[in-house]
DNA sequence: CTTTCTGCAAAACTTTTGCAATGTC
DNA sequence: GACATTGCAAAAGTTTTGCAGAAAG
């Protein structure tokens, strides 16, 4: 075992998770690069088991290793609270309060929010629209 | 039909949609309303189709009206652009460019971004977090 | 040798599609 | 009558689950 090897064992170690094999296969291709990584499941499918790989990993460990990262907090989930479509009768510019724990949307209108800094977009294209998603947790009653 | 039926029908009409009972009844539950709706489909599933609704809409119209009515533009989708789960190796605070003609996102630094004027968050609710899409559109080159 | 993990197959769920019957223009 | 729409059932696609065998501590 190399020595990233042993880091990112210790890594799913400390986090209660044993380091098997293709625990650390994953780890090595999520997290051994230089820029950040945005992906599916199924990238990692076709990563893993496309027909000239060797060390193939089932769909089912990719799904269970994804979200015993995530739980880790090793990964975010992002986007989209669950996997499923929403849609808003709101057709006006406007951004959203949501609050993961019950899907709670709720409508925040345009000029409440101010956006004053924004980055040069990546050349080629341009800013279509600007969505701010206000995350609410429910405050602890003591 | 009545007054506001008349107007969907109209509304339909102006879109190319054929104002059928179907469509009006999917009208009036999302569009003769005080507050603006978030819904899933399952919601209208829900509603038309529980154990003691009459006039019970199948779910495949239901995903065609949804669609037919975000195609010509009287819904929104929001916050995801397919129906997949997105996961983000990078765990820091930032935030994301997004381009959903071929979902590709790329990550922007926090500090690229301010937003300087936020509405207070329902009682009991406190701020989580303020997550920031850039969504892009391709260029034209003329 | 105890506990966790993998991988298969099956199941669960969301969404789409083909097509005959029906409704709208 | 021409064309669009509905609804059923089947299919497709994503994600979860049960469980036996393998691997890790």
């Amino acid at each position: 075992m190399n020595k990233k090897d042993k880091l990112f064992a210790e890594k799913l170690r400390s986090s209660n998770l044993r380091p098997t094999k293709q625990r650390l296969q994953i780890s090595k291709y999520l997290f051994d690069r230089e820029k950040t990584l945005h992906f599916i499941v199924e990238d990692l499918d076709k990563y893993f088991n496309s027909k000239n790989t060797k060390n193939k990993i089932s769909l089912a460990t990719l799904y269970n290793t994804v979200h015993a990262f995530k739980d880790a907090g090793h990964l975010k989930q992002i986007f989209n609270s669950h996997d499923r479509s929403y849609f808003d009768t709101n057709l006006s510019r406007h951004h959203h309060f949501f609050d993961e724990k019950n899907n709670e949307i709720i409508d925040i209108d345009s000029n409440l929010i101010k956006v004053t800094k924004l980055p040069k977009p990546p050349s080629g294209k341009s800013i279509k629209e600007v969505e701010v998603i206000v995350k609410l947790r429910s405050d602890i009653l003591s």
